[in-house]
DNA sequence: TCCAGTTGCTTCGAATCTGAAGCACATCAC
DNA sequence: GTGATGTGCTTCAGATTCGAAGCAACTGGA
């Protein structure tokens, strides 16, 4: 396993300043999609996902995948965006259980309205600070731990989650 | 201000991939708190902040500060952790608002015994696909980004908060 | 001294989030 | 078929979160 010491400063330095940054940027985000659209970071991700999807629509499973986030929530948020008329929900046609989520015109619209913004604040908080060789190089590395992380599931393995990656 | 454009691909890789990572350790280290500890993350942040400071003491509003928090979501998990015996309360006797939060020999304890499983949650995640070089360079960049956001507020400054920077 | 404004924290209500349990459909082995 | 399991989603209760409002103590100037 992994050595068994504590970390040194510069180890330390590392994990609390991507803890810290995430956070701040994550509040900003948040407030200001609040401010601009009334929506939350969450909601955000699934409409901007959707949009992106082909036809505007995805399964509930996907979708949860796609975004770290419980099923529960989703079903929350995913209440919350109907009631907005901001997606759609029906029930699949090949599979009578799954839920098919879609995104409205109103809700590309509001994507649309809101995305400018919203890169502004990404841009304004962590891209400005840094030099284009700086950009690239954290994503190389971030990309890199976020390979290692989805392919290193959890010491507990998920429960109830079908293990795809083995047939 | 900030140009007004889309962000490239590299960019906006940067920045999903800064999101994802931060989310995926953050869930990591929080169900290892849990399971190991019975203990969320910002109650271990509180803790460890407490144990690193001089008398294991800090008023409410430097904890609230360090860890990003609302102040009435502070005085909940204080509540807890005062029931859980992790630490007490008191006034301070140079100002009769102030409560000064200060740590227990069992919240020391407890900080001792889930250090090294938590230290090993986020070398296992964070820094194991990771060279020194890398982890030094991901460090640098991040803490440039820190000092960024710290020193630019949002662009909405905060209400009720004292700008301390313009006397 | 007295009073207005500030500050430190808590209380309150409403929103959000989660895991466990529940329900309905699907699939597989027999 | 048919029963046993597995899967997709929702419901539920409880915990956590936040901002606004409230309360008490401090501060500065008249």
């Amino acid at each position: 396993m992994t050595q068994d010491a504590p970390l040194d400063a510069g180890q330390l330095n590392t994990y609390f300043a991507l803890m810290e940054v995430s956070s701040l940027l994550h509040h900003a985000v948040e407030q200001h999609l609040r401010a601009d659209g009334d929506i939350s970071y969450v909601q955000f991700q699934i409409l901007a996902r959707l949009a992106d999807s082909p036809g505007g629509s995805r399964r509930m499973t996907e979708l949860a995948d796609g975004v770290v986030y419980s099923r529960s929530g989703l079903t929350y948020q995913a209440g919350l965006l109907e009631k907005a008329q901001l997606v759609t929900r029906t029930t699949a046609k090949d599979d009578e259980r799954s839920v098919v989520v879609t995104i409205t015109d109103t809700g590309r619209a509001l994507v649309a309205r809101v995305l400018p913004g919203h890169v502004d604040v990404v841009r304004r908080l962590l891209l400005d600070p840094l030099t284009p060789r700086d950009v690239t190089a954290l994503g190389g590395v971030l990309t890199r731990v976020r390979d290692h992380m989805r392919a290193a599931p959890p010491r507990s393995a998920t429960p109830r989650r079908t293990r795809k990656g083995q047939p």
